[in-house]
DNA sequence: TAGGCATTAATTGTCGACAATAAACCATGT
DNA sequence: ACATGGTTTATTGTCGACAATTAATGCCTA
């Protein structure tokens, strides 16, 4: 059952490839319980492959730290704390309200008015309304995956899309009752849209970072009660 | 020649670790060109080593940008233009600003008299007082990098030091006629250091964005001229 | 019985050989 | 002369076997 996990289609050309996208899916899906050891041959058999090209996988999962390595004993899969989580909010913050002012000054007027058509799909839908698809859809179905993109800034974005990311998700799916803020989210996300398309930078920026760190006090909050 | 740089203490245990960190730095310090292709038994022959534990330090610095892989070609040593420098640029004001107000708030007054005390040492020579040391030495000597670690936040600390750092550096070592700002650096230095002691984590983030901003504009213009 | 030491077992680290892919080259024909 | 096709060559991708290291087990001793 685990060997379907894997894509064999040729859109990766290498095994190492493929066994790192499979196993990064299975990490964060849980799908391989956090903190638990596992052993390179049991995974390369899952993975239907060989060691080889297992091992050029972990070497990148660890540097994206969704495993961790010692040396001659073995890797384990990387447990996300609660206070790691309020670390990587912190830095979220900071990237994505740059992102915002980035994306005030450089969205092309096509892509603002695609960001108004998604804001009002996302009226209609209750789930997607409560912020749900935070980071969940990897398309262009999230709000927040559009303004980062908008920044039109590569490095920004790599960092957050393909480092952070994966680990939100990855909290998300262990804690199961991942606070959800229905009423307020959608609200703060049309006053960055108006913030944006009025080219105002600066004002995008504080408006998004306001709605990290509302996000992150609700984590807190909820996982201190 | 290659060889030498080679450490072979047994600090880092594995042959993978260790290629990791020389290769690393030879790319950083343009040892090997920006641009060029490699081959993998060239490289394992140089670094003394077979390719399997090659392959996976390539893994690791692909995942950190500093080498670019195409499936069954190879591997170039990536370079960075002045344009991903500046992208880069963005994303250091944006998380160095965050670092500096967390340091306003959780640095400990130990770390605050350390740092006090860099500062006057920094007064006594020009090469320092110039920002020279811009995260070129990796140990305390340098004020942003105390600045980071007084964040006392391993995912912001790990994202400066462990991932744009060393590509900040490689273009540091391509461009020679690297922009120095010797009069106002040391200056913006000494208030963003007041604005952390009287705790003002608002104050420190602003000075910390603006320092920052006129370092990336002034390699702007003397890109442009 | 508890602690330490030696032995054993299991896992990781490393290597060399083979297969697969792509790029370079040459020949051939128009 | 140029383009096109096939062939060759060099490089990467993959695998299985062996070496090295660590952790566990059991034995011996105090």
């Amino acid at each position: 059952m685990y060997k379907s996990d894997i894509d064999d289609d040729k859109s990766l050309r290498t095994s190492a490839d493929r066994v790192f996208e499979a196993l990064q899916d299975a990490i964060v899906r849980g799908d391989i319980p956090p903190g638990a050891r596992v052993g390179e041959t049991e995974l390369a058999e899952r993975f239907g492959t060989s060691r080889g090209p297992l091992r050029e996988a972990l070497r990148r999962l660890e540097a994206r730290r969704l495993v961790e390595r010692t040396p001659h004993v073995g890797i384990r899969i990387a447990s996300l704390g609660h206070a790691a989580l309020m670390e990587i909010y912190y830095v979220r913050e900071a990237l994505e309200g740059m992102a915002a002012r980035l994306a005030a000054l450089h969205m092309t007027s096509e892509e603002v008015a695609g960001l108004k058509v998604l804001l009002a799909t996302h009226e209609q839908d209750e789930a997607l309304k409560a912020d749900m698809a935070y980071f969940q859809r990897e398309g262009d179905l999230d709000f927040h995956y559009r303004v980062i993109q908008g920044s039109h800034n590569t490095a920004l974005t790599q960092l957050l899309i393909g480092e952070l990311y994966h680990r939100i998700r990855m909290y998300r799916y262990q804690i199961s009752a991942y606070p959800k803020r229905p009423q307020k989210a959608f609200g703060e996300h049309q006053r960055i849209v108006e913030a944006i398309e009025a080219r105002d930078g600066d004002l995008a920026e504080m408006l998004m970072r306001r709605h990290i760190s509302a996000a992150r006090q609700t984590i807190e909050k909820q996982q201190q009660g």
